[in-house]
DNA sequence: TATGAATGAGCATTCATTCAT
DNA sequence: AATGAATGAATGCTCATTCAT
């Protein structure tokens, strides 16, 4: 009897080959001829399980990203030592590190191309990073919710964290933007309890 | 004796030509080609005024980020009964408006190709629209304290409004978000007096 | 189950496509396009076999030398009547003849291209000349010496006739020089036991 | 009064500018822009004086060659001390000298162009140079003869020592000979009245 | 006479995709 | 189901030459 091979899981398995080669050359100089060598199979038989080469970028791509929101999943929960702005300061720091230097470079990439051609997937793709996002910071809030160390309204802060995150590593990739210190200032504002509006 | 030309001034001119050339292809997919015919111009005289491809481009859209940013700066100034609030949303707002539907996607273009090319020119320029945006947020927030809208930290503000600002824009192009919403919610944490810390 | 293609094979099928293009337009003038219409196949499949146009032209170029050195080889092999010194002059002689007019352009054409871009490829080629013409010369001469026409010394003139055959070819490519009296004088002042040094 | 220029001159003098680019460059990578700033005129000018880039390198090279020339033509007349073998020596050496390294591939290029293009006027030059050689030639032999270093016949080898070392040029330049190796075996062969021939 | 701005033909090379086997 | 040989459209850039001033 013929091996039956689900087709998803073997879209997952030709996309899990190609991770180191995407680490070393960046999504963008990638071709089809190096994924179908890295994946140890023919150039056609790519094209029996991706439409085409942006739907294999994709699933690459895909398999990334969750690694990286694994990772932190991971690395925040592992660390039930921390308070909870510690916490979020490390949630928001972490791209940035030395370690995640090349997956940063693969984010950038995917923003860069997701910036430009929002197709229904990529759409889907991105609202599931945000909530997976909003998932982890949902966590460390109501942890300080709990611990008294945020007010319950925090939980309303989410969307606008989340923009600010985007927006620092756009400025991070483009300009002289020192992470660390723009982070370092934000977390303040939302733990100092700082006023802008006048009370009137 | 041969006619003496103005470089930059000619470099200038050549861009001006292909603004709608960018507006109506996007500048992914423009050629040299359509450049030179664009501006009237042969595809020799190109390589006169600038070094390659990514050098004209790059001057086209710094024109229209600038025209952008003019814009943004003149409405600001010539609307003097709106209150530092009023202006500030309509600042926010005025790129995801329909009249600049055009332009912004010029723009998430340049976010784009900046985020995975970060030449000392595009970082040069980059760093310059940070500065612009934060003239006219400082016009607004000093505006705002006069009035006694906003405190004095205030100032102390407009890094974080930019990285939400850009970050919106991110978000807003790949995923489903309302931007009138998000910046609506935004602003009235700013003007509402929210404290997210809980005061120990 | 795809056909697998003898690449060696397939990049000699190509070149020989080629000679007769080579022929009418020489080396200089030749295009990729031309190349693979005269081949029968498309551009890209040219790059399939070769890492670029001059690797084609190199191939094309060393089918020809190799055809003219087989052609000295099989006429003097086959002319048993012939006295060492007329195989000598016969072999000296045949590329300049009529019927070699458009091989030998096309051996200037490597001269002039090998002259200026001594790649290892080239200097490789260019040695194998040396090794065949100088295999024919140790026959000719191998027969003189039997003959009792030549000396047994004479297998250290190989070099030098060599030198003095490259040398007339260019100096006939360029000047107005006539091969066949300078190859005879040459012939003459070997066999001739002309000695141009005093006897002291 | 208007000053008449002396076009003749005026070639001269813009092929003058000239030597350095040429020594940096080669001929090949030369353009008319770089001509001309090296002249330090107009590029339109350059065509007042030339009918195409093809002449103006030509004048260039004549330059050269004849620099080239008259250096040799010194250096064997400032030197009388030496014997005529050490003079001859001499003489086929000096290309090849460290010293002459770019003078040198400045000819191979000047051979690599001769090679194609016959135009009357490469062949006239060309003619020259044979001459200028054999004159200098005719002078190292003529000091033989009367050295009794060399027989009266001794002039009759003129031309094929010409060919042997425009050959060995060609040689050096493609393949792994040793020059001064083989001039020496060959000045041996003409001052040891080394017999190849039978004498039947 | 001198100029230098303008030109555009010309060309090697890449790579996603197809399809015969 | 799997393959990999074949493809050809698509494009940035150079540079000799012209010609209006």
């Amino acid at each position: 009897m013929a091996i039956i091979v689900d087709k998803e899981e073997k879209r997952r398995l030709i996309a899990l080959s190609c991770k180191g080669l995407l680490l070393e050359n960046g999504i963008k100089n990638i071709t089809v001829a190096q994924i179908a060598k890295a994946a140890n199979i023919g150039k056609g038989t790519i094209y029996e399980y991706f439409a085409n080469k942006d739907e294999i970028v994709f699933e690459i791509i895909m398999l990334f990203v969750e690694q990286i929101q694994d990772d932190l999943l991971i690395a925040i929960n592992n660390n039930n030592t921390l308070s909870c702005r510690e916490k979020m300061e490390y949630f928001m720091m972490l791209v940035f590190s030395e370690a995640y230097k090349k997956e940063f470079s693969i984010y950038k990439e995917f923003l860069s191309i997701a910036l430009c051609s929002a197709t229904p997937d990529t759409v889907a793709f991105r609202v599931n990073c945000h909530n997976s996002f909003e998932v982890i910071l949902e966590t460390i809030i109501n942890q300080g919710i709990e611990n008294d160390e945020l007010h319950q309204n925090a939980i309303a802060m989410i969307p606008m964290i989340r923009y600010f995150h985007t927006g620092l590593i756009v400025d991070v990739s483009i300009g002289r933007v020192n992470a660390h210190m723009e982070i370092g200032s934000f977390i303040n504002s939302i733990f100092g309890n700082i006023i802008y509006g006048e009370n009137r």
